[in-house]
DNA sequence: CCCTAATGCCTACGTTGTAGGCAAAATAAA
DNA sequence: TTTATTTTGCCTACAACGTAGGCATTAGGG
C-alpha cells in the first residue's frame, strides 16, 4: 500500500510527465495542493519511490544556468500508475455519498 | 497534517454517524476500500485520532448477544471534518486533469 | 581562483501504519 | 454455579512513511 504523501509526489511527477525534477516536483505540491514541504523530505520520498518502482529516473545533462547542476528526472511507472489507480478507487469508495453528510455537520 | 490511512478510518467512522465501533468501522473499510486492516491496528488509529480531537467516543451498554461486551462508539468531531476537508482539497488539486494523462499511458 | 547559486544526497528522528496476543465482559452450556 | 465460548477492547512492539537540516557537488560570474 501506498503512503498518502507519496501518493501526492507520484500526482505532482505524473503531471510534469516526465519532465518534472525535485524543484518543479516541489512547486507542483506547493501550488496545486498547498502543501509545503522541505527540499531534503522530497529527496528521500523520491528516493523511496523509485525503490518501490513507481518511478524512474535518468540525470539530465546541465543546463547553461548559474549553478546549473545536472537534474534528475522523474517518471511514473505503470506501477505507479496502477498504484495511483489503486489509492484513487479507495478513496473514492469511502466519499462516495459523504458530502451530504459533510454537509449535515458543517 | 492528517495521514491516509487515518484519512480512511475518519470517512468511514463519518459514514456511520457516530453509530460505529471498531468492528462495524473495519467493515466499513473492507467493503468500501478493499482494504483489510488488523483488529489491533485499527484500535490504536482510532485512539491516536481521538487523542487528536479528530473523534469522539462514548462507551455503550452491553448488547444481550453471546459475548456482548460494551462497544465505544466513534463520532467525527468537527475538527475532524475539517481535517478531511483539507486533505480531500489537497489531493483534488493534485487529481485535477489528470484523468487525460493516466489513460494516455494506460 | 574564489564566490555564489542550483541541485543532489546523507543522516537522523518524529509520526503513522500494522499486527499479534492478552484481558475483560457478557451469554450459553454443563 | 462453574466452565466454555464469543465479542470486543486494549497493550506492546516494530515496520514503514513523513520531515527536515546540513553537507557535498557542479556549474557560471567576477
Amino acid at each position: 500500500m501506498i503512503g498518502g504523501f507519496e501518493q501526492m509526489v507520484l500526482l505532482a511527477a505524473l503531471r510534469l510527465e516526465g519532465g518534472g525534477y525535485a524543484v518543479t516536483i516541489r512547486q507542483e505540491l506547493q501550488e496545486r495542493a498547498g502543501r509545503h514541504v522541505a527540499r531534503g523530505a522530497l529527496y528521500t520520498v523520491l528516493e523511496r519511490l523509485e525503490s518501490k518502482g513507481y518511478l524512474s529516473s535518468r540525470m539530465g545533462d546541465p543546463s547553461p544556468e548559474r549553478g546549473g547542476r545536472s537534474r534528475r528526472y522523474y517518471k511514473v511507472t505503470t506501477l505507479g500508475v496502477n498504484a495511483l489507480k489503486d489509492s484513487k478507487d479507495a478513496i473514492v469508495g469511502l466519499w462516495q455519498g459523504l458530502e451530504s453528510v459533510l454537509g449535515k455537520i458543517t
